[in-house]
DNA sequence: TATGCATGCGCAAACGTTTGCGCATCACCA
DNA sequence: TGGTGATGCGCAAACGTTTGCGCATGCATA
């Protein structure tokens, strides 16, 4: 199955039948008859070109590095699934790797892809980090980051439009008459929140709503934070109306908790969050929420990347930034006046 | 980067330096100095083994291939991230190929993985072939198949156990008093499919119930069919008065139908169905399901590959079976008598 | 002074390609 | 007959490793 087998075949020396089988045949003269021998001899044998020795000869290993948090997550799922595809379309394939939400990990993976001479990389940061990102930059591999990005440094980053979603989310909070309003934040420090936090602040403040820092926990973009910290609010802070979760696992985190203090969404307490879950609307209570555009953004990020490899130029924007789409659902309603007092359950 | 920069700089041989920087220092009786002197060295270039070399003269890649359906199904990515995590673990990265739910498709990304010299395949099929593989098997590459296997033919296989939880759902539902029940089938022809319909008609008929060709519809796993199938059998058989859909986004589309034709889960319909959705319990009307062990039939999967990657001998089972767990919600409900009429939609 | 045996390391082939350069062969024209 | 230009193909190096074999050197033993 090596090329010195087709050549000895077909009778011809390696070259040749490497010229041949690279349809280099034309450029380099080979004749018809000798072309056609190498072909049959390739045919014959089912040869097939060895991708390592290929690509330590020439450099290039057609291999994309992708690193995710979960890929579980469906959200990064979707994200794999159009740089999977992209890829493929370009005779790329695509080394998958999950950080499992550790920066330690995803340092250690990223370092492991680049010793496989991947020619670009995809990654969703897992932490505040971007130092072995920067490096590998510099190092001259193309990079580009999804969904969770950096406020500053130099990486290029496809995300949302976090703002956008943050301040539409306020508006129709504050629209339905809620004063009292708490956030259920994800990681603080990422891209994400910050810029997501930061916008629906400023859009409360401009409607004259303050929102306290007292108003705003967690720590995570996970289920088991978006519990812990809407059970602390809504237990701490109960004349709170309504609830803005940065993330639909953080949503239906607030969820359990909501249920948990005996508050039913939406009459007792309503709930915004970002991100859409599959099939939101067979949820109950069904979600408002600022669905991300994931496959574009994931697609975007894919062909950002391999213009990059094929030697276009960075774009002018470093953040490149994706629209999302608010969908009113029924999880925000009026609020009760005056405020319910949370129900607290006496444990045993 | 190279072992010959290395080389150069510690003033040893290329042999000395390779020696040395794969701990076989020992064992080759390298001196300490010499030892230390080329460890210094390669630090100080930062020094990288090239997989790429390495692979090409040991015949090992470290790579494991694995090709799914479509990566963004919560179900495929949570098998592919317990490959890539117990991948990892033995230093092994893994390639994702998505066939789209293509045969061809799939054919020519296996070819493509085989080309990258993987040492071992996982793959949930897309279709009803399975030529490409037994090929690959053939040639000697290890292979496990998850999820979706073939009734026939030598490939090893981990999937569930379908026919278990099959009877369980048929129990529930004759329980609840249903005797006019249709199935809304996904791939006929794949295991998973034709176990589930066999095992759920069975149980049916054990308790004296039909289950008339005509009462099972559908031809895909997917959300179109099962709104389809649905539709169209709670159309032409209106007396039914139950459903069983064969995967979470069948039940999806059929909820979507019975919510069409204006029948309520699970007042005037009832409903099973097969795989867990993420958080099913937030779900409206809450489903009652089998649900697949999706962690554990990833892990086995991939430990059984990495098994026989080692040289461990094949399982003298070739279908290797993980139970499900069947959780009653509340989307089961006695049936309404007389059996409802559905309501049917005059398009203007 | 030979012989033997550790000790410490290097030579060079091999893995399967790609590719720059050059060498035959032949027809044709002067 | 000698020169010229196509035409058709092969040699061998290189990519970065790993590894079997063998070669020095030094020291103790006979």
């Amino acid at each position: 199955m090596t090329l010195k087998r087709v050549a000895e075949l077909a009778g011809v020396s390696i070259a040749t039948a490497s010229r041949v089988l690279a349809g280099k045949g034309d450029a380099h003269r080979i004749s018809t008859a000798t072309v056609t021998a190498v072909k049959k001899a390739a045919e014959r044998i089912g040869f097939r070109h060895s991708h390592l020795a290929r690509s330590l000869k020439s450099g290039q290993s057609a291999l994309l590095g992708m690193v995710v948090p979960d890929i579980a997550n469906p959200f990064f799922a979707a994200i794999a699934r159009e740089v999977a595809l992209a890829a493929e379309a370009k005779g790329y394939s695509v080394l998958l790797a999950d950080s499992r939400e550790d920066d330690v990990t995803e340092q250690r993976l990223v370092q492991q892809l680049r010793d496989r001479h991947i020619e670009g990389l995809v990654v969703c940061p897992a932490g505040l980090t971007q130092d072995h990102l920067a490096a590998a930059q510099d190092a001259g591999l193309p990079l580009v980051v999804v969904d969770r990005g950096f406020a500053s440094g130099g990486l290029l980053t496809v995300t949302s439009d976090h703002a956008q979603g943050a301040r539409a989310l306020a508006a129709i909070l504050l629209k339905a008459g809620h004063r009292q309003i708490g956030v259920l934040q994800g990681r603080p420090g990422t891209l994400a929140n910050d810029e997501r936090v930061a916008a629906f602040k400023a859009a409360l403040g401009d409607a004259g709503v303050r929102l306290p820092a007292s108003h705003v926990r967690g720590d995570a973009f996970s289920e088991a934070s978006g519990q812990a910290a809407a059970s602390a609010l809504l237990t701490s802070q109960p004349a709170i109306t309504a609830l803005f979760a940065l993330s639909n696992q953080i949503a239906l985190g607030a969820l359990r908790a909501a249920a948990g203090l005996g508050r039913v969404v939406p009459r007792d307490l309503s709930l915004v969050t970002f991100d859409d879950l599959p099939h939101a609307d067979f949820l109950n209570p069904p979600l408002t929420t600022a669905c991300q555009d994931v496959p574009t953004l994931g697609k975007h990020a894919a062909e950002l990347l391999l213009a990059r490899i094929a030697g276009a130029a960075r774009p002018r924007t470093r953040l490149q930034r994706v629209p999302v789409t608010v969908i009113e659902r029924a999880s925000v309603a009026p609020p009760l006046s005056p405020p319910v007092t949370a129900t607290r359950k006496a444990r045993p």
